[in-house]
DNA sequence: CTTGAATTTGACGATTATGTTACGAAATGC
DNA sequence: GCATTTCGTAACATAATCGTCAAATTCAAG
């Protein structure tokens, strides 16, 4: 789980010092000192965040971006791009061409590992809703991308809180949910309704899907509902 | 069961405002109005939330989250942050050094409130959830998370009170448990109903369960009912 | 073996949770 | 800005579950 951070940078003290500082916060370190031995790296290990100078032989740091967003491999890996004092005009550049930060040479280590840990986390909850963007039971499939559901390859036309209450059972498939659950994670946990809302629209939604799915969504007396395992 | 907060803030009168709302939700109010005097109450009351302003005199409010994430008894209570707008600089560091959400000035009573009653909610369910899910007698299974019970593979239908009380006896195995305790942990403790319910529903749970399972459930006369070890 | 207390058992009415429908308000789309 | 959809709530219907009671049975102690 420890995560891997390639770090692309020509001038050898910085690379020496941000290596030094992300291996004493547990981060495995990657180096390249010119942009193609780093674009190499960044495809054949796919690390989980790229550290990246703009101006670099070989290859400058925007070159890289661009080919590293061009690449289905890595173009969800998070790029923080280094800019020396003076190069300001780049930034937007840099940022539109898909580096996710930039921090501005000199910057301090601390600077450093937290803007990194705050990138890292936000990717991480990125990446973890695109697990599973597409959810099944039996013939019913439900998109998560898209808010679309289909049984038997024809579309059932959901509301978008049929929808989330749907996927949020499907997701925890054989648990029970509790009504309070459902609302916390359906509605959001700043709404404050009554209970039997959630009954009113798993009534719409067993409605629309049909008997056999219907009973595929189970009531479980004094607790919540559950979708069948 | 009411749940305690610390409230850690310079100004007097958000201070009590704060206070009155959380008051009205029935929650415990510990009150301080310097970093110094919130880690030691913090330390000294164990809080079930600690709100922390972010300026403060004294000890500011990163350097008390960070002394309190530090402490083994504090680190699991968790933080919000208080920061006034134009602070928000500081709230990836704040999230980074331990926070657990934050929250802008101004705010309304009720954005507080509901944020402070999904924040608990979050960690009760975080302590609870790492129990054991299923529990196992030769052949019957019960499985806490689906709320379903099967014996050699065939699913018994329970009720709630059925399931709650095979749990409760199955979880303390060899153990004999009073039909107080019962109606305690099962029924809960506002409960007053008569001593002679429990054994009408272990009479139903063994007549579900079958003959062979039904005598694991032992009664141990003039006490209450054990399971079988 | 007797006896009283504790437990089992079955029945029943009460209670409560959920299903269902309807309706006005709010949000959305045109 | 109007028409339509969607939503949350309330009210009522239905069905599951519960707690209590009382009679039957078992148990343990003498």
């Amino acid at each position: 789980m420890t995560k891997t951070i390639l770090v692309v940078e020509d001038e050898k003290d910085i690379l020496n010092l941000i290596e030094w500082h992300l291996r004493a916060e547990e981060y495995s370190v990657l180096k390249a000192k010119d942009g193609i031995k780093g674009l190499n790296l960044a495809v054949e290990q796919l690390p989980d965040l790229i550290i990246l100078d703009l101006m670099l032989p070989g290859m400058d740091g925007l070159q890289i971006c661009k080919a590293l967003k061009k690449n289905q491999k890595t173009e969800n890996i998070p790029v923080v791009m280094l800019t020396a004092k003076g190069e300001e005009v780049d930034r937007i550049v840099g940022l539109e061409l898909g580096a996710d930060d930039y921090m501005v040479k000199p910057f301090s280590p601390r600077e450093l590992t937290l803007r990194v840990r705050a990138i890292l986390k936000r990717f991480d909850n990125k990446s973890e809703a695109p697990e599973a963007v597409k959810l099944k039971y039996k013939d019913l499939l439900i998109d998560m991308d898209s808010y679309r559901v289909w049984i038997q390859e024809k579309e059932i036309a959901l509301t978008v809180t049929e929808f989330k209450l749907l996927q949020e059972l499907l997701q925890n498939k054989g648990r029970v949910r509790t009504r309070d659950q459902l609302l916390d994670r359906v509605w959001g946990y700043q709404f404050d309704g009554y209970a039997r809302t959630v009954d009113t629209h798993i009534r719409r939604l067993r409605q629309k899907i049909g008997e056999e799915y219907a009973d595929a969504i189970e009531t479980v007396r004094g607790i919540g509902y559950r979708f069948k395992e």
